[in-house]
DNA sequence: CGTCGTAACTACCGGGATGTGATCCCGTAC
DNA sequence: GTACGGGATCACATCCCGGTAGTTACGACG
């Protein structure tokens, strides 16, 4: 039996994240997010994203839709790119200024803004990647039967 | 004994804000924020501010500071001016999605992290309005004996 | 080998936002 | 009336971001 598929090309990811293709290119190109599994190397070839970049456009394009611009975005990710092993499920993530860490409790949050000096951006991050999943799904026959990792080892 | 000045130039308002002349001219332009005390009528002639406007300008720049965009800050000041009769000392502006909306403790924004979906940008307005008093003391001398009239009503 | 489909790549363009320098115009002082 | 300072306005340039359309190149297929 086949193992599930666990990459994902770029039009697919475009698809899944609901950005254009030039979105994706020129967030590659500037190094936001380049595919993990294996960029491209020129025409004809392919970029294949991973799950985690799955998760990561996810969390820049809700950070988007949002009206945070694409240069908060790229610290938030910066962050999140290395404190991705932690559990997100419950996570949010708090950008505070140039800095972005993440909080577990409503409580975290209540004290940042006592203590803070004005702005926080928050990313739910577990509702980010139930939305994510469940884009997975609805769209396995065209991702090729894609399955979300998070979920499967849940 | 002359009365307080309730009224600020712009170049005073910039100094005071922290933006430069051109993001001021281009904010009133566009009317973002334009000045409610006395507009301008071409070369020669002068914009005046009110406290007001002070209030505004100086959550704008803090959306910005934060990385929000100039676009989603817009839109939360058409949702301030609206309640600027509220009690903001101890309020917190919270936008979500197209929405924005005043909160007045940490258990509804938790609340709204919870059923929202993603991405919560919250301006605390009581840090952001006593920077903003603190900074019309500090500079009284080059704003003319400006007053604030917030901390004056208090 | 030629053709085709697909995705990557490139170039141009436009919109938003702002920097920079110059010019215009008003009010005030002499 | 002239000169000056301060602030408004204008024009041009730059940067970021991304839309649009055309070109390039790879692998699959016959």
């Amino acid at each position: 039996m086949s193992s599930p598929v666990t990459s994902f090309r770029g039009p697919q990811v475009c698809k899944v994240i609901g950005i254009t293709y030039r979105q994706l290119d020129y967030w590659a190109r500037t190094n936001l997010v380049r595919p993990s599994v294996q960029d491209a190397a020129g025409s004809g070839t392919q970029r294949e994203y991973s799950y985690t970049d799955l998760v990561e456009l996810k969390v820049i394009k809700s950070l988007l839709d949002a009206g945070v611009s694409l240069q908060a975005a790229r610290k938030a990710i910066e962050y999140l790119r290395e404190h991705l092993g932690e559990e997100l499920g419950s996570a949010n993530l708090v950008l505070q200024c140039a800095d972005s860490l993440l909080t577990y409790s409503g409580d975290q949050i209540v004290d940042l803004l006592r203590r803070g000096q004005g702005v926080l951006n928050i990313v739910a991050l577990g509702p980010v990647v139930e939305e994510l999943d469940a884009t997975l799904v609805a769209l396995a026959p065209a991702a090729a039967g894609a399955e979300p990792p998070l979920a499967a080892a849940q």
